[in-house]
DNA sequence: GAATATATTTAACATAAGATAAATAATCAC
DNA sequence: GTGATTATTTATCTTATGTTAAATATATTC
């Protein structure tokens, strides 16, 4: 649990208390990759944090396998579109790499912001800060082409593009493969 | 500020306490369609709610003036990625309906969460929801066609259609005024 | 309500990205 | 390590959307 206290000094700093409370809800798992986390249609109730290696939210859309978001070491991933609507997910979570996860139960989360409010506090600050990443990448898909998004990628995430296979990058960029193949061919 | 309590019923019941609390750090503004509520380069500390009339987020890019988000009655708008961040916004408001509008004086509401725990969690609660239209919206940008995106737009939000102008709504959906007069024609 | 400014549509052409198929290259399983 | 599977690239052709410019249509101002 030590990386994802780390990982929460930078929202708030917690009361031994606290952090006691989440270790009880959570438990840490191994995970070999391509396995998949959580399955589509499942309602969401876990928060993950990775401390070693990478997952994906994908789904499909007419057949087509898309990627919504990576994560990597000492970040959340959560399908909060099931978790903040109580709504079955239409995306699953699978592993890339590898991986030892902390599994924190939603349920038991929610409960907890009751008795301690620098909980609730954190977890409004972790949506607060990935809300506004997603607000950003809103910005960088709707007016910029393939090849730009591939750049500002390459730019913003070089990991991504050392560690994930390239279909999966793809979707993510909203592109077919052949496209991404196309647009790295250029030099 | 009724309208503003009733919506925020949608997601808590605040106590008479904190609903004063919040309407003494509020006040109501009228504003002329065209003007600009918040320029380009400031930044936010104000959430704003939306008793009647219609707004818009919008920056530039490359010359290029993009819509990023409508906001309608009973709604509220925010340039978050400066809200959240402190950061000078590169965005800016524009009204574009005569509008009466309540301003929240977003340092003053985050002092008050110390106080007022029920106020955190509404505020909470709003941006989880807004991060999930969020999530969905990038689904809908990521692999859909322009015309596809038109027609989510007149099914999810025929409002828009009706009340703004369409060189408006051809940057919300990622398309040029071109493009979308072009969809429309096909019939 | 005429004159002006602004918004929308239409047309013609250019280009980026999709689709399909096949060729390589890399990875995995035994 | 060899064969089989999976990932990536390359080629060809098609199509949707961008670009520029001009023509209408609508809204605003005096």
């Amino acid at each position: 649990m030590i990386p994802f206290f780390q990982f929460s000094k930078r929202y708030i700093s917690l009361s031994k208390e606290a952090e006691n409370a989440i270790t009880e809800i959570s438990k840490i798992i191994l995970i070999k990759k391509h396995t998949e986390l959580q399955p589509i249609g499942h309602t969401c109730k876990t928060i993950y944090f990775i401390n070693k290696g990478i997952a994906r939210i994908y789904y499909f859309k007419d057949g087509t396998d898309i990627t919504e978001s990576f994560s990597f070491e000492n970040n959340i991933i959560a399908r909060v579109e099931s978790l903040f609507t109580g709504q079955p997910s239409r995306k699953a979570i699978q592993i890339l790499e590898d991986a030892e996860i902390v599994a924190i139960n939603s349920t038991l989360l929610f409960k907890l912001y009751d008795k301690f409010p620098e909980i609730e506090r954190l977890f409004r600050l972790i949506v607060e800060s990935a809300y506004v990443d997603t607000i950003n990448r809103i910005e960088g898909i709707q007016f910029h082409s393939a090849e730009e998004r591939y750049k500002a990628l390459i730019n913003e995430a070089p990991d991504v593009l050392k560690r994930v296979p390239l279909k999966y990058i793809a979707s993510y960029l909203g592109i077919t493969q052949v496209s991404l193949s196309r647009i790295r061919g250029i030099r």
